[in-house]
DNA sequence: CTGAAAGCGCTTACAG
DNA sequence: CTGAAAGCGCTTACAG
């Protein structure tokens, strides 16, 4: 029997076990009580045929297709795919399936994902932005079911984060404790955070709270731009090493930036945490594997992510009801890359 | 207007525009020419409503859903993030969204996803199976188009593969060529190493190929099982460790593998590659970043990739038609954690 | 507990 | 180039 064409419906087997199609649906569906007989002979006539229910008829019907979307920048980083991981497994769990787009930081995937979702493919979405403020989120009529991971400054939509600055305080403090002074900022700088530029701009700030109450400058030659993978925190570090500024530490947005910023340290001679102390942000797999070891910042992805689905699930049912922000805790990890104290580095006199 | 209830569709445009719904159809899928004058009617009538497509009425309609499904065992290995992205990525230019599903290891999940492929949520699916023979394919009626990625000896459906026992030989040979004579096999035993279990089997069986073309014996104290991850690979080097065998090489079937390996050698004190050479399979992202960066066994995942949606394409097309396997080719990548020759880790006398 | 009718929002023939 | 009719395969009221 030919794909797809002739595929059994519930008429078909309806009329094999002798009923009417709506008892076959009550059979599928389990919603209404069907008599231990019918059943047991509709579900025969369903063997029989090897039927399968089309459930874009079923999503037509009743408006639920069962499918999330998630939409993340890029999947190829770690913590993306860890979060995606997350995200796929707790939909197993309740029986959802999920439908990813990646944005590449392009607003206009973004969009395009958001509309899609507006066509009924799927019930609803949890997006990783891909800016900061100015989310599409804020662009479209009709948006459907959305739920924002990450730290965006967004009261219009529920939402799930951590507290960023705080995290970014702990992680300069630690540093601080084990006797850095000049810490090198591998995930942006100071002048390009604008009051609504959240997520760099929340762990920025923390680190410029801890460093205020040390008494410490925010030294602007410190701070790199960065591209957020391993390549990118690579690059970064050879920058920074360009600009022959002392520091004795790097504290770097994400895990992957810091594995970047670790070969390229070994790469130049420096020890890790000997001459320099480094740490990163997310506990993916990999910080526990990188040499030396690598401290972080770690909160649960799993956690994070079943919030997330939580806060959808309620803005499906109804969406009428009031938005909501839900945080997660989060911790540092301490690992030998912050084992002070670091001699530091200085470079050759230049300039 | 509350959303998704009240959406406005095909007849509620066609009213404003003053046409019938088959014209509105007609615009929006660009399939009959329409007279410049009335599509200008019908675009503006369709901005003014805000008006989206369903796509279930449409998937109902046509029979195709614009999805295609993706599955594989675990999303958060470096490899499998790759080739997800890459998936993601080539969908898109295609017009085509992805679902994902992860198997987890568990043949059920598996079946559940060809069984939602059967729902007609997606088009097709792109496999990176479970097991390596005995796969879910060989036992489901009605088959939606199914590709296979990864070396599987299945013949009755198209597949995209590398020539893995020829990249384990070119391995093998390469570390002998670098001066090792005692290789540590990180990823399969020969003993569980059935005629079909392909994808171990294959590259062990390079290797064993490789070996005996230097007179080298097989050594099984040299093999051990290993989960696919960073975790695993450290696992693994660490019971190998425990063997207190003398070797002088480490060949880690994938590149996370070997960066768990790494990890405990380092610990261990043994140094890649002056004591210990290693190297990994699949040339991901990190492979470069390590430390020392890893040789590895490379392909290009897009192509990878693309070859398999062009399979897809193709078999949802045409489902008579006969068919095909794709290989892709592979190349070795040289890099500092095999520049032999190595002095070998001898372990303290014993048993 | 089961059935007959109607409709979810599209698109495929078939006419004009 | 455009329209009227019918139907894709389900499920929601409404009867019995």
């Amino acid at each position: 029997m030919p794909y797809p064409s002739s595929r059994p419906t519930m008429r078909d087997v309806a009329e094999r076990a002798g009923v009417s199609p709506k008892t076959v649906s009550n059979v599928v569906t389990g919603a209404v009580t069907v008599s231990e007989n019918t059943r047991t002979r509709v579900e025969a006539a369903m063997v029989e045929l090897d039927f399968v229910p089309n459930l874009s008829a079923r999503g037509l019907r009743n408006g639920r297709t069962g499918v999330i979307g998630f939409a993340l920048p890029d999947l190829t980083t770690a913590f993306s795919a860890s979060i995606a991981h997350s995200v796929v497994e707790a939909a197993h769990a309740r029986g959802l399936v999920v439908q990813i787009e990646e944005t590449a930081f392009e607003p206009t995937r973004e969009y395009d994902l958001v509309y899609r979702a507006r066509t009924h493919q799927i019930d609803g979405l949890i997006l990783n932005p891909v800016r900061l403020q100015d989310s599409v989120v804020d662009h479209v009529r009709h948006l459907p079911p959305v739920v924002l991971i990450g730290e965006v400054e967004q009261h219009s939509t529920d939402r799930v984060f951590i507290d960023s600055r705080q995290a970014g305080r702990t992680a300069a403090q630690h540093l601080m404790d084990q006797g850095a002074r000049r810490i090198v900022i591998l995930g942006g700088t100071a002048t390009d955070m604008s009051a609504k530029q959240a997520a760099l701009g929340q762990r920025l700030q923390g680190v410029l709270d801890a460093l205020g109450s040390a008494q410490l400058d925010a030294a602007p030659e410190l701070q790199v731009e960065v591209r957020w993978s391993i390549a990118g925190g690579a690059e970064a570090m050879r920058e920074m090493l360009a600009r022959e500024v002392a520091f004795d530490a790097v504290f770097a947005f994400t895990d992957s930036i810091a594995m970047g910023a670790l070969h390229v340290l070994h790469e130049y001679g420096l020890r890790v945490p000997e001459d320099v102390l480094v740490m990163g942000f997310d506990n993916v797999e990999h910080a526990a594997y990188t040499w030396p070891p690598l401290t972080t910042i770690s909160f649960d992805h799993q956690d994070y992510v079943t919030a997330a689905l939580d806060l959808l699930a309620s803005r499906v049912a109804d969406r009428g009801s009031p938005t909501r922000a839900v945080e997660i805790s989060h911790s540092l990890v301490a690992r030998r890359s912050t084992e002070g104290p670091p001699r530091g580095h200085t470079p050759p006199a230049s300039l």
